[in-house]
RNA sequence: GCUCGAGUGGCGGAAUAGGUAUACGCGCAACACUUAAAAUGUUGUCUGCGAAAGCGGAUGCGGGUUCGACUCCCGCCUCGAGCACCA
């Protein structure tokens, strides 16, 4: 047997030696000039687990790689560090459970993690690594908030707020899902205690506003605006009768103002104790508002669940607009914490407050009904306008479900019974036009179904424009008894029944009948849609979009809300950063000099939480009792610790300046490094309105105090998309789906890792890990090594008859490989910038599929090389080695594409014939139609479908197309 | 309920300023090499009719625009994500 000259592709050799040789040449160091092109690349860094790395975590990683070698590669100073985000629940949880200091767990895990995120060969400059747990770190998150305590945006507050009673902490709102804790999954209770909380509301505009220069995925961005959830509308204030006292509401529809027949508070208003002394019930409502604390979140907002309430007996409010009095209510459907925690009711026009006051029978007052223009009749301007109350009726057949109608003789018109009201009951009216205009004596279940509406047409038979303002009302046929009908109506029209699916907008003639067929046989309720006021006074007839700004500056002012809320700073836990104050008995709250920073975490023997709303340094008295800064008397240090997300808001500007002692970054440095800001930042969908949003309002804040020169951190944002296991679900222990990269790279090598990790779909895409389906990715590579016995002239290359070209080098073959690389330059080059790998290495594979077929010259080898060299670092490498080359391959120059290469002087034309694609061949470039017709006609395959036929029409493409429609 | 995204072979997926759908990979089948297997290589692989040449059909469903639609428009269905009593 032959000895392979090229040698055999051994990863488990090639991988670990080359590793070693970068780390001793140090390639991955990044150059601290501040000089040149800069690019950073920013992965969202790990929080170390005990359990390790899955196959998931390094796609993002491996992409980050690829691009920061590819920007390399192009003469960008390039930064992509890596760090470890180690504060929070699970190591402290870990520590509880196993009687660990986590200072001792987090050093294992993050050897583990950097051993496993080492063997992929990435690039990180590790001398740059930081650790959110390390003091000389948080000695800066510490500063920070220090900064927004001095500029009031850390307070004290003694609002309810979430608690988790499983991890016995507070919780930021951003820290539930659908009302649970997301670390456990336990039901948070509303529980008041003292708490930090920092004032990121202050912010809301500019983080809403400057979301769409973000170059993001549109669903993160997305995201964020609805976790901010700014809203425009009015604040109205209504007087409450005999008292000094006031409600103010908020209200997007200020333009329903006249329609409120109540107002409601939230059971946590703190009018209610202005309002005490009015309100006659005060032991029910009392009863109420403790119902209410007990309630959870869920509880509270359940879909489906009925509204509960309690009116304020005695108490009573003026409306602005009318003068009314209207009276006050308590409800949980009004949230405390949104806009004035008060709203004012109009239950004809919004769904919630319909419910409310159908269940507690309150009046229902409708001022907005929409508005119809007759299409078919439209009103003839000039013409006199004569107003009309209407009324249309449903009559079912419950037998057979079929619905009354007339055809009209005189025009093709097909209504339901209607007529003019003419003051009587509705009611009345409708059975009256029933009976006339079809006979039908016993009607049941009469029903209104909705509000009015208005339409507009013209009536030819009197010459003048009607406005009508139509009920529609239903009823179900008792029996089939008819009186006769007289001899005008008969005249008029026929009646017949008719399938409700018949009855379409087209086929009826009303111009409402888009509405109508929205009411009939449903649960009618609020109107919420646009249309124009009524009993509104001088607002009558207004365009209701119109009158909410008019209405506003009338009655109140214009005012905007937000959803989100301040975000709950402290956590009753051990394994955080502490909070830089202390308490005084006589200066109260003090901030820590900047000068005794950091406050280290105390070593403590209990890490459990003690759920007294205090966290377990509490009992450290040692710790805990301080002198104040102040006035150097007895004081208490703050027990309670920052959210796992206070280290993470920041930490991408150490990176750049991790051993500073002076400041959170060089200035000078920091300008370089984040100009524009973070270049490219790569992580998962799970951090859209949590890390994603504190991280932007903390560089807001660093900007405005000058400590930053950009006002965004991430310029560009990407999701890698998650790995599931085989079995599509979620890669977990508890699946017994993970698949350890360990293992893998022991088997095929980091490099086949890589590339199958780019390879497997598109990267923002969740995708399932198939084992099966990397062998390709193992065989390219084989491929690709084996290319060097195809170089020509190489020595290395083998001469066995085996591997003899099988076709040999000329001309033609010559240039269809220069064409397809120079091509394959220009894809590979494009996809990466657009995040493509996946049909990056399709590209990849096709070049090398038809090199393996021939010879290659050692140039052309080289080029493929270097394209590879950032997907596959270390085969790419040693093969470069073997070419003979002294430098590393990875600080080698990016291969540029000639255009003029990727041309080719023939051209594939299509011809159609009658649409269908019936030929195709090759024409020289820039061939003219009348040159792509003579050959087209010439050959069989086009000319057998015009035999007999004429051409009536021709369609021609440059390069591309030619089209023929036959008679 | 509202907002955003996505539906293409047995599987992962290509292709959208409208222009030969199914690239590339996996799997599968046959063949070659082998005592044999693995590995590797070669060929084939959407579907219906047909011996073949060939002809027709198919990109979630139904319409439309166009010489021509995975791509654009209208109406649905399904799945995923975010928000959800936010006044």
């Amino acid at each position: 047997m032959k000895k392979q000259i090229g040698g055999e592709y051994n990863h488990l050799k090639i991988e670990p030696k080359w590793r070693k040789v970068w780390e001793k040449k140090k390639v991955n160091l990044t150059k601290d000039t501040a000089k040149g092109k800069k690019f950073y690349v920013l992965d969202m860094f790990p929080y170390p687990s005990g359990t390790g790395l899955h196959v998931g975590h390094p796609r993002g990683y491996v992409a980050t790689d690829v691009y920061s070698r590819y920007k390399r590669m192009h003469g960008f100073n390039v930064l992509h560090p890596m760090g470890w985000d180690s504060f929070g629940l699970p190591a402290e949880n870990f520590a509880i459970k196993n009687k660990i200091n986590p200072v001792i767990s987090d050093k294992i895990n993050v050897k583990r993690y950097k051993e496993q995120i080492s063997i992929l060969g990435l690039n990180y400059d590790w001398s740059r690594e930081i650790n959110t747990t390390d003091p000389n770190y948080y000695k800066w998150t510490q500063w920070i908030f220090l900064q927004l305590f001095k500029k009031g945006l850390a307070y004290e507050s003694f609002e309810p707020i979430n608690w988790c009673p499983s991890c016995k902490t507070g919780l930021a709102n951003e820290d539930l899902e659908d009302g649970k804790c997301e670390r456990c999954g336990t039901v948070v209770e509303k529980k008041p205690m003292r708490q930090w909380v920092l004032k990121i509301t202050d912010y809301a505009d500019r983080l809403l506003k400057d979301i769409d220069d973000l170059n993001w995925p549109e669903s993160v961005k997305e995201s964020q605006r609805n976790w901010i959830g700014r809203s425009e509308g009015a604040e109205l204030e209504f007087k409450v009768v005999d008292s000094k006292s006031s409600i103010k509401v908020f209200t997007t529809r200020a333009d329903t103002l006249f329609g409120v027949t109540y107002v409601v508070l939230a059971p946590e208003s703190k009018l209610v104790g202005e309002l005490k002394t009015q309100i006659k019930n005060w032991p029910e409502v009392e009863k109420y508002m403790a119902e209410a604390k007990t309630k959870t979140e869920i509880e509270r907002t359940a879909v489906n669940k009925s509204k509960t309430g309690v009116a304020l007996k005695g108490v009573f409010v003026i409306n602005p607009a009318t003068g009314e009095k209207v009276p006050v209510w308590m409800s949980d459907y009004v949230l405390a914490d949104y806009g004035t925690g008060a709203v004012m009711a109009v239950p004809a026009h919004d769904e919630r407050d319909f419910a409310f006051a159908t269940k507690y029978n309150l009046p229902i007052k409708e001022v907005i009904i929409p508005v119809r223009i007759d299409k078919r009749n439209p009103p003839v301007p000039g013409k006199e306008k004569v107003t009309r109350q209407n009324v249309q009726v449903v009559v079912r057949n419950p037998k057979d479900n079929k619905i009354l109608c007339l055809q009209w003789k005189k025009h093709d018109w097909r209504t339901f019974p209607m007529g003019g009201t003419d003051g009587e009951d509705i009611l009345t009216a409708a059975k009256r036009e029933v009976l006339e205009e079809t006979g039908y004596k016993n009607l049941a279940n009469g029903k209104i179904l909705g509000g009015q509406v208005r339409a507009e047409y013209f009536a030819a038979h009197k010459d003048v424009n009607r406005v009508s303002y139509t009920t529609l009302v239903s009823f179900d046929l008792k029996d089939e008894e008819r009186a006769p009908i007289s001899k005008e109506e008969a005249d008029q029209a026929d009646v017949f029944w008719a399938d409700l699916k018949t009855l379409t907008v087209d086929f009826m003639t009303h111009a409402e009948m888009d509405i109508w067929l929205e009411r009939i046989g449903k649960e009618v309720t609020a109107y919420t849609s646009t249309g124009v006021l009524i009993n509104s006074g001088k607002f009558d007839g207004t365009d209701n979009e119109k009158a909410e700004k008019e209405i506003t500056k009338a009655f109140g002012k214009v005012k905007v809300s937000y959803k989100l809320k301040d975000w709950v700073f402290s956590r009753q836990r051990y394994w955080g950063e502490p909070i830089p104050v202390v308490h005084c008995d006589k200066c109260g709250v003090v901030a820590v000099p900047e000068k005794q920073l950091p406050i280290k975490l105390p070593k403590v023997k209990f890490y459990e939480p003690t759920g007294t709303g205090e966290s377990p340094l509490a009992a450290i008295t040692k710790w805990v009792n301080t002198k104040c800064p102040k006035c150097g008397g007895k004081a208490k240090r703050e027990t309670n610790t920052m959210p796992q997300w206070a280290g993470s808001s920041w930490y991408y500007l150490r990176y750049i300046n991790p051993k500073n002692k002076k400041a959170l970054v060089d200035k000078k440095k920091e300008k370089y490094w984040m100009k524009n800001g973070v270049d490219l930042y790569v992580g998962g969908t799970e951090h859209a309105t949590r890390h994603l949003i504190y991280a932007r309002f903390w560089h807001k804040f660093l900007f405005d105090i000058g400590a930053v020169s950009e006002k965004e951190p991430f310029k560009q944002l990407k999701n890698q998309g998650m790995v599931l296991g085989s079995d599509s679900r979620k890669m977990s222990k508890r699946w017994g789906n993970v698949v350890n990269p360990d293992e893998v790279v022991k088997n095929v090598g980091a490099d086949a890792l890589r590339v199958y990790e780019m390879f497997m779909g598109p990267f923002e895409q969740e995708i399932a890990w198939s084992t099966d389906n990397m062998v390709g990715s193992r065989r390219f590579l084989d491929k690709v090594w084996k290319l060097q016995e195809r170089i020509s002239g190489n020595p290395l290359r083998l001469t066995s008859e085996l591997i003899a070209p099988r076709v040999s080098r000329n001309q033609e073959v010559d240039h269809k490989f220069e064409t397809l690389l120079h091509k394959t330059i220009k894809k590979v080059t494009e996809d990466i910038v657009n995040f493509n790998f996946n049909t990056a290495i399709s590209a990849f594979m096709i070049l090398v599929n038809l090199a393996e077929k021939i010879e290659i010259t050692k140039a052309d080898y080289e080029i493929i090389l270097k394209m590879l060299a950032p997907f596959a670092p270390h085969m790419t490498e040693e093969i470069w080695a073997k070419l003979g080359h002294k430098k590393s391959i990875h600080l080698e120059k990016w291969p540029d594409y000639n255009e003029k290469k990727i041309i080719s002087e023939k051209i594939m034309v299509m011809v159609q014939i009658n649409g269908k694609p019936r030929a195709s061949f090759e024409m020289p470039v820039g061939s003219t139609q009348a040159e792509v017709e003579k050959a087209a006609f010439a050959r069989d395959d086009v000319s057998k479908w015009l035999t007999g036929k004429e051409i009536i029409k021709k369609l021609f493409i440059k390069e591309r197309i030619l089209s023929l429609i036959t008679n």
